[in-house]
DNA sequence: GTTTAATTGTTAATTTTTTCACAACGTGAA
DNA sequence: TTCACGTTGTGAAAAAATTAACAATTAAAC
């Protein structure tokens, strides 16, 4: 099903970005030139990409950027309805939960969760802290499919086991541990201390 | 000089946060199959990953973990020596600093950089935040080769261009935009939207 | 000592990803 | 109309990454 490699959809997502910065500038049309410029991908690359997208551009005018928008957007499946959450509203979960709030993004952010008492019932950037206990309900409920965890590492096991079977589907792990759960269940580790290293690798 | 792919140093680090665990755990010795089994990659995989690095393991006793450690270390040129830098001590930028501070990873943040002269003179999780201004003889006194650019993404390009100047090597970079530096400075981009969005993709 | 069982390092095969190359196309100039 | 130009979409080639396969090796069992 999931036949597109990931690269390429790492890189639709950032097509994306991109060409709606060119939109909001003003620009009716753009050539995948152009997009190579900017993104450091190659044009034959990203015309590869696009392929499996199912808009085609025009020789003469390259692709017309409302269109492509479109495109990527219907292929990336990103549409109103589906929703995140953010597991543990520490110093990290309340950063990524400001910049989600500025940025205002179409995957929104519809809930947080935390086990401290001091912050459930608190609104934060416009979004509703609930007890990491009503979990399975308000996942449910606001048909929230994936998670964002941001608890300490001692306790991310165990909110990932609760995220899966309140029935999440992937979860964006920045928890520096690998987490143990069904397979069937999209993770994604990020880790900042690792990221630094590599940079640190290639800057020789 | 870089002939290693950027995959396989990404899985090296990540092997290395492993098998460090499983040291930390009490064990001293460690198979293929192990570090397979947690960090999702295949037995064959890290033992072609780890051709590269100088240290082999005896195919009696699987790999000695001090020794397997040392070797990834080395290869991976982390040394004490080595210090990182972080600019805007805005909310992500101090959450990172605190996960640094408490982790405490080889690679140290030596130094926190913000314009904000009310934050500039502070210490943060044990590092002195200086004035932006500094930059240039701060990165250069402590020998500073990498950067974290947590700064608005309106102030991120020209941030960017500063660090260069100042002799940076690396930049790790939260600011959802394409930074545009001279192509031997390596730029790793890191934006938690477009993480989302990839999961929110694979998770079909 | 000899055998057994398990695991390594590495070469070869396979699969995946990227790049190349070019026919086909549409536009605008002559 | 015809031509020249610049770009797309895609099949084919090339490159890169992953997986498979296996001889070599060593500890322990017998
Ligand atoms: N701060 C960073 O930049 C950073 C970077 C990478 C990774 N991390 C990791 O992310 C995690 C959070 O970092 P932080 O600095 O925000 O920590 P923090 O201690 O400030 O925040 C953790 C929050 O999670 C809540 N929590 C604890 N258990 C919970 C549970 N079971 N369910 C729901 N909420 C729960 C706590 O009440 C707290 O609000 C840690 O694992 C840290 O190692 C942090
Ligand atoms: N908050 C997040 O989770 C998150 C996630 C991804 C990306 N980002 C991006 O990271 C950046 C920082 O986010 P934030 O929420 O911490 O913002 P913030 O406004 O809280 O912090 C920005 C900090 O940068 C400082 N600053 C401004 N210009 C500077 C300069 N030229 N040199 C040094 N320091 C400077 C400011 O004084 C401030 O302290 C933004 O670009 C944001 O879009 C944030």
């Amino acid at each position: 099903m999931n036949k597109t490699p990931q690269k390429t959809v790492e890189r639709l997502i950032q097509y994306r970005r991109i060409v709606q910065q060119m939109r909001d500038a003003g620009q009716e049309k753009v050539f995948s030139h152009q997009i190579a410029r900017v993104s450091g991908a190659s044009p034959a690359q990203i015309r590869r990409d696009l392929m499996g997208v199912g808009y085609s551009g025009s020789p003469a005018h390259g692709y017309i950027i409302h269109d492509l928008l479109q495109g990527i957007y219907e292929f990336l499946g990103l549409t109103e309805k589906k929703g995140a959450c953010i597991v543990g509203l520490g110093s990290l979960g309340r950063a990524i939960l400001g910049y989600f709030h500025e940025q205002n993004p179409v995957l929104k952010i519809k809930a947080a969760f935390d086990t401290d008492p001091a912050k459930t019932g608190i609104v934060f950037h416009g979004t509703l802290c609930h007890p990491a206990s009503d979990m399975a309900s308000v996942i449910r409920d606001k048909e929230i499919t994936v998670a964002i965890l941001t608890v300490p590492v001692e306790q991310a096991q165990q909110a990932a086991q609760q995220l899966v079977y309140a029935g999440i589907r992937g979860i964006l792990n920045y928890a520096p541990v690998v987490l143990d759960i069904r397979p069937d269940i999209f993770v994604e580790n990020r880790d900042m201390i690792q990221a630094v290293e590599k940079v640190a690798y290639f800057s020789k």
